[in-house]
Parts: C-alpha cells; sequence; structure tokens
DNA sequence: ACATCGATCTACT
DNA sequence: GTAGATCGATGTA
C-alpha cells in the first residue's frame, strides 16, 4: 500500500488515466475513512476542445493550471460535481477524470450519502462517486500528497485497458481517451 | 445585468 | 429511450 507520489502525475496525461486503472481513491471524512477502486477515467489535454482549460484560465478551471497531484473539483448541473487529478506541471492546464470506482472501505457511508443500497449504483458515475465519497467544491485545489485526499497503489494490475470516446462531450469524439479494464464492465458508468 | 449551458442523474414511458 | 431538475460559471452587452 503505497500513496501515489508527485512523480506519478508528471507523466503523459492519457498514461496517468490508464495507470489510475486498479488503483485505489481514499477519502478521510469526519465520519470514517471512504475508498474505491479505480475502474473508469478519461483523460483531458490542453489542446483538447473539450478540456475545461482549452479556452484560457477561468476561476472555475484555475486547478488545472495549478501543480501536478492536486485535485481539480468542479461543478455541474447544480448540485452534482466532478473529481479531476491535474497533470502536468504548473502552467499546463491537464487533467484525468475520474468517473467510476468500485466500492471498498466506507460503504454504509456511500450508501447513506447516496440513498441507494445496491453496490454497483454507488460509485457509478462521476457525479455519483463524489457524493458517495462525500468530495465537494472545498476540496477543489487539495493536495493529492496530503491526508485528506489521495490514491494508493496495492499492486493490483488490471488485465486488458479498453480505449472509448469520452461520454457526454460534443466535441473532439474521435479521441479514445475514455478508459476502463475489460473484466470490470458492471462496475462503469456505461458499456 | 441577463441568457445560456453543461465532462450528470433520476424517474418515467 | 427521453425529459426534467437545477444553479453556478461563463460569455455577451
Amino acid at each position: 500500500m503505497r500513496k501515489l507520489g508527485r512523480e506519478f502525475y508528471l507523466l503523459d496525461t492519457v498514461e496517468v488515466a490508464q495507470r489510475l486503472l486498479g488503483k485505489i481513491l481514499v477519502h478521510c471524512t469526519d465520519q470514517g475513512v471512504v475508498s474505491g477502486r479505480i475502474v473508469e477515467t478519461e483523460a483531458y489535454l490542453r489542446d483538447d476542445p473539450a478540456c475545461h482549460a482549452s479556452r484560457g484560465m477561468t476561476r472555475r478551471n484555475k486547478a488545472m493550471f495549478g501543480d501536478p497531484g492536486h485535485a481539480y473539483v468542479y461543478t455541474t448541473h447544480g448540485n452534482r460535481c466532478c473529481l479531476n487529478v491535474v497533470t502536468q506541471p504548473q502552467g499546463i492546464p491537464e487533467a484525468v477524470l475520474i468517473r467510476a470506482l468500485i466500492p471498498l472501505e466506507g460503504i454504509e457511508i456511500m450508501q447513506v450519502n447516496r440513498g441507494r443500497s445496491c453496490l454497483e449504483d454507488l460509485c457509478s458515475g462521476p457525479a455519483k462517486l463524489t457524493q458517495a465519497l462525500g468530495i465537494t467544491l472545498d476540496l477543489n485545489e487539495e493536495d493529492l500528497l496530503g491526508d485528506r485526499l489521495f490514491v494508493v497503489d496495492d499492486g493490483t494490475q488490471v488485465e486488458t485497458i479498453v480505449s472509448k470516446p469520452r461520454i457526454g462531450i460534443r466535441v473532439a469524439t474521435d479521441k479514445l481517451w475514455r478508459f476502463y479494464p475489460a473484466e470490470l464492465t458492471r462496475w462503469v458508468s456505461k458499456r
């Protein structure tokens, strides 16, 4: 069990997205530790029209321009929010969206947070997992090498990585930058 | 100051 | 498969 270091987030952003599969996202909350295994990610690159930062820095996306290994949390459609990990050195706005987890620790907390009991419906979507883990805007720009929110490697390897177009975007649909392990499709947001 | 639109989710048909 | 919720961020003036 090893927390990912800063150097991990300096790798090529597509490689970070692929290598995050199988790692464990951990949030230490007041109610207890909540964690899940990452099984779906999407890469967003600086010159990519689908990337929030492709048209310059705004108040919302400024975390993407910051140091690697920090969180970029944004809100969309009212109440919902999504979690990214920032990659690349300061000034280069790239990030990986975490889209799905397999629940591990704190499952009862997740069930309360989500108002759902079915395990497959707790974290199978970017806004579902933030609700389940209790991740909100106050974790925007949080250092992922700190003690509240981080990613650990327990040595688990995924077998075959599937590459697909990203979900919910209307541009750059030719880029196959959505990734999930072929053997774990029951836990992802869509097939 | 105002209009538009989401890197979504749920419920319903 | 499709519609409605929901509100802050963003762009335009």
